[in-house]
DNA sequence: GCAAAAGTGTTTGGGATACACCCATGC
DNA sequence: GCATGGGTGTATCCCAAACACTTTTGC
């Protein structure tokens, strides 16, 4: 049998949390096929290079994202339904990355944005998939790591911590169980700071232990 | 920037049970690099082919395996540090399969056999990570799914059920407890047949009820 | 003083854990 | 009758869930 590759690609899901809402960054393809479309920013793999630093450099290019600035990054799926590509088989190895409040004028090639992801255009490909199993993994990992540090800001108050929760669970908790529950996990301590925002109680600062993905003893659910 | 490939394979990690070992299928291989060393099985991608398809040859080629006896399978992730193969820059899509009790005799053409994961040979390329991966992929997996189905005979008593958990996840466990838990998950029921063994009582043969990865409520810890 | 978000305790039910003996069979 | 693995119940503890009011601030 002989040895024809199938075109390899790397797709990158990058999430962010803005007031209270994830978003995921899309750029609009310049070329066809599905041009003028939403998509994930993603392109082909030189050999040599890995996935992960593909990923890097096309970030970079495309939709002007410095992989320095996400707080975690980790390998999703590798998506190779073979009519993915309409113009041959494609391979494409994606990755999840959290990013904490990038700078919302991003200077790539292809027209970045943040989409939030409760409202999402049609998508190019099976981009639409590829975010659907992102979100899915990131609202698992968020019950059984600390994955939540990467979203957040470094010191935060127990309420943001509470809204990011419920904003990616897509639940409301109740505030009380959550703070005892999250307390008791040793995951954050508080800081000497707080934080005043208005005409009421100025709220504490906390901060995670370890700003690296480690699991968690007990899960959140 | 010229594209230039880096090869596309895909590497199996076909797990079964078998009195309380649990094996993993390798071959030993017939060309360099790593010339009859043992290995997974695995092999080229070719275009046209999703991962998944190309496995399945190569399966039946190399190790004499049918997919279609596989109970289980699913992909766990993509391997592709540069410098894992020799010959040049590889990418492997891997999978993990479960199975019951296969043919212990295999007819591929690459020496196919089952070995106990807890006394591995070294292996070529990073062959031992992946099957390191699979492992870990495969004690959380049992927590939370039905997916012991797949390495279990269609009925089997709860003690063989009991010493598949503490194999897998090295430990042992209560019996009184475990059944209690178990049972109460509503995930196998009981049948009216029974095994007998030799000198002492009857077991009662259970079926899992559904035959398909699902996940399960409470998890098993 | 009032509006707005921060912060805090108690009760209850259910599952997790720990633990030991009787049952059915073959020989 | 005895050796072998199959099968069962109870007490305790801790965590999850449900639930409402006081505190601190800005205006």
């Amino acid at each position: 049998m002989e040895y024809q590759a199938p075109i390899l690609t790397v797709d990158g899901v990058i999430l962010q949390l803005v007031q209270q809402r994830l978003q995921v960054l899309l750029i609009r393809r310049a070329k066809s096929p599905f041009a003028g479309m939403y998509a994930l920013p993603g392109g082909y793999i030189v050999a040599g290079e890995t996935t992960s630093v593909s990923l890097a450099r096309i970030l970079a290019h495309k939709a002007g994202v410095d992989v320095a600035q996400l707080r975690m990054i980790e390998q999703l799926y590798t998506f190779d339904t073979v009519a993915r590509d309409p113009r041959g088989h494609a391979v494409s190895v994606t990755y999840m990355g959290l990013a904490t409040a990038l700078n919302p004028v991003l200077h790539g090639t292809e027209h970045p944005c943040f989409v939030p992801v409760a409202a999402l255009p049609e998508l190019a490909f099976d981009h639409g998939d590829i975010i659907a199993y992102a979100l899915a993994r990131l609202r698992n990992k968020i019950n059984y790591t600390n994955a939540m540090y990467a979203l957040l800001p470094e010191h935060f108050t127990l309420t943001q911590l509470q809204d990011a929760y419920e904003t990616i669970i897509g639940r409301t908790l109740d505030k009380r169980n959550f703070r005892r529950k999250f307390l008791s996990l040793d995951l954050i301590h508080a800081t000497p700071l707080s934080h005043r925002d208005g005409a009421h109680r100025p709220a504490r600062l906390y901060r995670f232990n370890v700003q690296t993905l480690v699991d968690i003893a007990r899960s959140l659910d």
